[in-house]
DNA sequence: CTTGTATTGGAACGATCATTCCAATACAAG
DNA sequence: CTTGTATTGGAATGATCGTTCCAATACAAG
């Protein structure tokens, strides 16, 4: 608390006069997320023209940007804030799920249109590819605290990229 | 502390007589933790006549014992740790370093055997495939605090051993 | 300027927690 | 039994932290 009201430079009172306690102020934070920091890096794949090629440049970004910051990796909040869910917390539990929901279904609209080209996959098989690349694109940002190597989420973000495409018939960007 | 001398029934002055502190508690955990829960788990993975079906009868049966504790869900020790670990502690990362080669290394045994059949592969894709698996899994695991549905783990499972075998020119276990 | 409202800075409270300390007790070796 | 060593239960300490409270101050509207 005493960091946010240094960071902010808005005095405790003020604080819980907008807030009720740092629950719901979190539960802000999370909600505010969504529109500074997932809008901007993953609206692309949420677009109409969007290919396997946009879905690799959202993930490459990602990782240029945890390079650029270097020493201080404050990571993902959705991931972060993933790791230390009490699982019995149904209300913040509802973020996150508006979160994945989000990023499924991002990846799906965009495996359905490469899909249709190559008619290979089922729409069920479409679906459960899409929920795999969420599960796989925040177990890599859970990783991306240990990895110092940023080469070694690049070989990670090659090696699905590489998957999705086989199972899709589509070509892999490069 | 207090819910440590509860359960282990050893006193504060003992514990603090055997460690210098929580750090090295915990430390000791972690190490102890490779024993008493990766090695009955991953060993088969690690046996000489590991197969694909073996890694995916891991990954199941992670699952299962997920699904039968139900409501009370401490998930896995090194994933919860990855989560919360300040990047600046060294010390700590290396054990998480062990896990996650220890992983690595025994995926990438049994793709070597497995690619050697169909000499599909590079050894350079073999290293890259185990990587892979490795962050996928403890994205699984880490994802496990939010999903309540097995199903949609098992989803997750079968579309990594499909892709998984897709890549390895193998067949996929069911 | 004046009145009403927001905001500030910081003290204060209560809770939690890691760690230390110690007198009492249990226990093993001689 | 006796001596030396480990272990215990619990009090005490000091630190951190979320939250509340309030007098002083800034500021906008009339």
């Amino acid at each position: 608390m005493d960091d946010l009201v240094r960071e902010t430079g808005v005095s405790r009172g003020s604080i819980y006069s907008d807030f009720k306690g740092k629950r719901e102020l979190f539960h802000a934070c999370l909600a505010r997320y969504q529109d500074v920091a997932v809008t901007p890096r993953f609206g692309p794949v949420e677009a109409e023209d969007a290919r396997l090629s946009t879905i690799k440049q959202f993930l490459d970004d990602g990782i240029s940007s945890q390079e650029s910051l270097d020493g201080a990796m404050p990571g993902c909040l959705v991931v972060n804030t993933l790791a230390q869910l009490d699982p019995a917390d149904k209300e913040t539990k509802q973020y996150l799920e508006f979160h994945t929901n989000r990023l499924t279904n991002g990846f799906r609209a965009v495996f359905e249109r490469e899909s249709t080209a190559t008619g290979a996959l089922s729409d069920q098989d479409v679906t459960a590819l899409a929920e795999f690349t969420t599960m796989s694109v925040l177990g890599l940002w859970s990783n991306a605290r240990k990895i110092t190597d940023a080469n070694e989420m690049r070989r990670y973000v090659n090696m699905l990229m590489s998957l999705i495409s086989a199972k899709l018939g589509a070509e892999c960007p490069s």
